[in-house]
DNA sequence: CGCGAGATTGACT
DNA sequence: GTCAATCTCGCGC
């Protein structure tokens, strides 16, 4: 039941990575095919927001798995996590893409950019817009069917790729960014880069 | 088509 | 004050 839901995301984040892709995130009448993720190790990564210890931002990834973990980034975009591994280990993994599977109106009218259909859950930030995830959804367990916002596990995927993860400037060459090969809403790979200004 | 830089807010040092 | 797990546009080849 939903403990052995929890089960499958309670272990090390890089095998709750492989559990989520495949999965089927329902986001506020847009359900989307996740296609690529990365894992965060909690206070053993450095690239993490756990890495120095818990703030009230990232006190999610401290609790149990399931849960998510959204934050608020360069000033405008907001990122999905999952929270996963056992209750007081801060892991948690990044939603990084998706393939919109229902509620396509709807999500083209959050993505007015978007201009082919992969693009519209394509990259963590227009993941989290296509689904209208905000801020104010942090914390909600994921794992709850009856949430507006929540995650169906499907059976693991045969297929999947690994590399490094993408933007992170420490640990760049810890392999933890899995995805689904065949798809076409795969965001392109691109290393860290200053955002200065 | 690929690379480079700007936008803009919150959290942490 | 500095930095950040990004996106998009524009320019140059």
């Amino acid at each position: 039941m939903g403990a052995a839901l929890r089960n499958r995301l309670g272990g090390h984040p890089a095998d709750a990575a492989r559990e989520l892709l495949g999965a089927t995130l329902f986001g506020r009448g847009v359900s989307a095919r996740i296609v690529e993720v990365e894992a965060y190790f909690g206070e053993h990564d450095p690239a993490s927001h756990a890495y120095r210890g818990r703030t009230p931002r990232n006190a999610v990834m401290f609790g149990p798995a399931g849960h998510l973990y959204a934050y608020f980034v360069y000033g405008m975009h907001t990122c999905v996590n999952v929270s996963t591994g056992p209750d007081g280990e801060a892991s948690a993994v990044l939603l990084r893409a998706g393939e919109v599977l229902g509620g396509h109106d709807l999500a083209a009218l959050r993505r007015p950019t978007a201009r082919r259909h992969a693009d519209l859950a394509r990259g963590p930030a227009n993941l989290a817009a296509a689904l209208g995830i905000t801020l104010a959804d942090a914390g909600i367990d994921l794992l709850e069917p009856a949430v507006e916002v929540h995650l169906q596990l499907n059976g693991t995927s045969t297929q999947v790729s690994s590399g490094p993860r993408v933007g992170v400037s420490t640990a760049a060459d810890v392999v933890w960014r899995f995805w689904i090969p065949d798809s076409t809403a795969v965001s392109a790979y691109r290393r860290a880069t200053r955002a200065s200004g």
